[in-house]
DNA sequence: CGCCTTTGACCCGCGC
DNA sequence: GCGCGGGTCAAAGGCG
């Protein structure tokens, strides 16, 4: 009852307003915060494919503790992502994003809200264990906003993503329960192709299936100078998604995970699967 | 000069 | 209704 085999993305900030889940020794479907429709599981589901599966992963150093988790043993990987909230339709466009910014630029004039349920747009979020907060991933971000969390002694930073036709956000804090740790919160997906993001045949076939995720603007194996610069260890050197679920269930005595196998082949797209 | 960060103010939703 | 917390705006300043 106390702890849960798996440890929310808001146990380690401290709080959240969304559910998030650390896939340390935790089952696979719990990085998706899927309702329990249908409906969701398939838009969840189209949109991984759109994008590729937002399997980030964070290369804790060998000495460093495990997240939070007592029980966690010494691997060095641990991702997290979660997708919550399609904008598939229309009707249930992010309110607090869309609406929220056009009615704070017309200022009050619209007091009054449309009576469309207030939906965040998809996103998620995932662990990168560095020390800079703001990882690079390929975007141009501009930083619109900065906020003290409450049970946090970390701000919480907001990001923008700077391409015009483009309004993905980002906000990245430092994780409450352990400062190493940056948790990045992707929303909304990139309607462009990565402004500084190398061709996609770089040197295997790989990162060809990583492009998708770097199209929604998630820091991946592509790694720029900056990361060295800054210590960062934020991904490994192979694809990221698969070590997601073979790194972890390999490592982790953690008895749940290596269940996770059968979601993940839900999860992940047909390639990926392939590339093991 | 243009772009970015900083930062205080403001707005909104929510719980009490 | 009020206060709190989260999210955003926008002016001001910094930097290349």
């Amino acid at each position: 009852m106390e702890r849960k085999e798996g440890m929310k993305i808001e146990d380690v900030l401290g709080n959240s307003s969304y559910s998030q889940y650390m896939v340390n020794n935790l089952p696979l479907q719990s990085i998706f915060d899927l309702s329990s429709s249908e409906d969701e599981k398939i838009r969840s589901l189209g949109f991984m494919d759109l994008i590729s599966p937002p399997f980030l992963e964070m290369i804790e150093s060998p000495e460093a503790e495990p997240i939070n988790q007592p029980a966690t043993p010494n691997y060095s990987s641990i991702s997290s992502a979660s997708s919550e909230a399609f904008n598939d339709e229309p009707v249930q466009l992010d309110d607090r994003d869309e609406n929220q910014q056009k009615t704070k630029k017309q200022l009050k004039l619209k007091p009054k809200k449309t009576n469309q349920k207030r939906q965040r747009e998809l996103r998620f979020a995932f662990m990168t264990k560095s020390e800079v907060d703001h990882l690079e991933d390929g975007y141009k971000w501009r930083k619109y906003g900065q906020k003290a969390v409450k049970n946090s002694s970390f701000p919480r930073s907001y990001y923008r993503c700077t391409t015009a036709s483009c309004n993905v956000k980002k906000r990245v804090e430092r994780s409450f329960s352990d400062p190493s740790i940056v948790v990045t919160t992707y929303e909304g997906q990139h309607t462009h192709p990565s402004p500084i993001m190398p061709r996609p045949n770089l040197n295997s076939s790989h990162l060809s299936s990583a492009m998708p995720a770097a199209a929604f603007g998630m820091p991946m194996q592509w790694t720029p100078p900056h990361y060295h610069r800054h210590h960062q260890q934020p991904f490994t050197n192979s694809l990221v998604p698969l070590n997601f679920g073979h790194n972890i269930g390999s490592s982790a005595p953690g008895p749940s995970l290596l269940k996770d196998h059968g979601l993940l082949q839900d999860i992940l797209p047909s390639h990926m699967l392939k590339e093991e």
